[in-house]
RNA sequence: GCCUCGGUAGCUCAGUCGGUAGAGCAGAGGACUGAAAAUCCUCGUGUCGGCGGUUCGAUUCCGCCCUGAGGCA
């Protein structure tokens, strides 16, 4: 079994283009590794690779996984993720290519390397409900309360005000009858080896950057992109309609907010997902990490540092 | 020139009946196992515009000056 390979970074700071040559110069393919571009129709907001830009500079054309994979109104999970990315990592294997995972979503990316065990049960969309009921009624700390009395490890985990992971620890209690801090967590015994690494820019850069990224999106049609799925019947209620950009898109056409209220809230809480982003990868061990600011050849940088004996 | 209201944290502002000050936003750090672009937690010292006066003590009261907005001439 050979080693994984994974480009990972913040969103902006430029994955895509590098996992290009990268690709080609491994001559192997693309598995993404993003929770928003799986989606169907969520396009421009997701700044999901258009078909005529898979090429790499030498004209070749490099194929991506595991994009467009559902419709906006399927509520597609980690653990879907999970296991449609390691049927894919088998086939590239099969063709002796080695697998090169690209993405900036940290659970995804950690459910790979780490091989994540989750739970074999459903959603249960019903009593996930019942417990949001209890929590309006009776407060969160009820709730939490709850989770105490079963699992007092994992409550102490949780804070209170975290009432989704909360309702979650005690929806895999009513679904398994094991407290969740007592389930296997990580299958260590399959573990393969992989090689992240992390593309990073200052702060400061970053932060323009994705203001004008936002910006481009916005001239390149973002706003009737949500248009159009609104009008598709595709709203708020789903979640791939609450990913960044498009909530504020829809707060905006459904006369919550102003235009510009509507951008610079995008502006902003892409930022504070950046953020979010550099606080995960910063958890997870054994990362290389370039700085594209000062690495003059980052292609050149990753390729000297994958083992050679891989694939 | 006169009158009125302002000048307090990077921004918007609150407040101190005189005992050196606090919210929101911005920003920073963190958590994370089936919503993860989600969800949640933590972090606030700044010549309180400047110089004087009164006072044991002034950002707070008084005077002058600088400065912004509006009004009257």
């Amino acid at each position: 079994m050979s080693q994984l390979i994974v480009l990972m970074g913040p969103t902006a700071v430029g994955k895509s283009k590098l996992a290009l040559e990268l690709a080609n110069s491994l001559n192997t393919e693309i598995i993404s590794a993003d929770s928003v571009q799986v989606y169907k129709k969520l396009d421009i907001g997701s700044a999901k690779i258009k078909e005529k830009e898979k090429y790499a500079s030498d004209g070749s054309y490099i194929p991506h996984h595991l994009i467009d994979l559902v419709e906006p109104d399927v509520n597609f999970s980690v653990a879907d993720f999970q296991e449609l990315a390691a049927k894919k990592i088998l086939e590239l294997e099969v063709q002796h290519k080695c697998p090169l995972i690209v993405g900036g979503t940290g659970l995804y990316i950690q459910a790979l390397t780490e091989l994540y065990q989750f739970p074999a049960i459903a959603d249960n969309l019903a009593f996930r409900k019942e417990m949001q009921k209890k929590a309006e009624e009776r407060g969160n700390a009820y709730v939490h309360g709850l989770l105490s009395k079963i699992d007092q490890v994992t409550a102490n985990q949780l804070h209170p005000n975290n009432l989704r992971r909360v309702i979650r620890a005690l929806e895999v209690y009513e679904e398994t009858g094991k407290p969740f801090s007592e389930l296997p967590k990580i299958a260590k015994e399959n573990a393969r080896k992989s090689k992240i690494f992390c593309l990073l820019k200052p702060r400061a850069t970053l932060y323009a950057e994705i203001d004008q990224r936002v910006e481009a999106m916005l001239a390149e049609g973002f706003l009737q992109e949500v248009k159009g799925l609104l009008s598709a019947g595709y709203d708020l209620k789903y979640k791939s309609m609450q990913s960044l950009g498009y909530r504020q898109l829809v707060d905006y056409l459904q006369g919550v907010n102003s235009y510009t209220t509507a951008v610079e809230a995008i502006k902003q809480q892409t930022r504070h997902y950046a953020k979010r982003q550099l606080t995960w990868f910063r958890r997870m061990e054994q990362i290389v990490y370039i700085d594209l600011e000062l690495v003059k050849n980052p292609l050149q940088e990753i390729l000297d540092k994958i083992p050679k004996d891989n694939g």
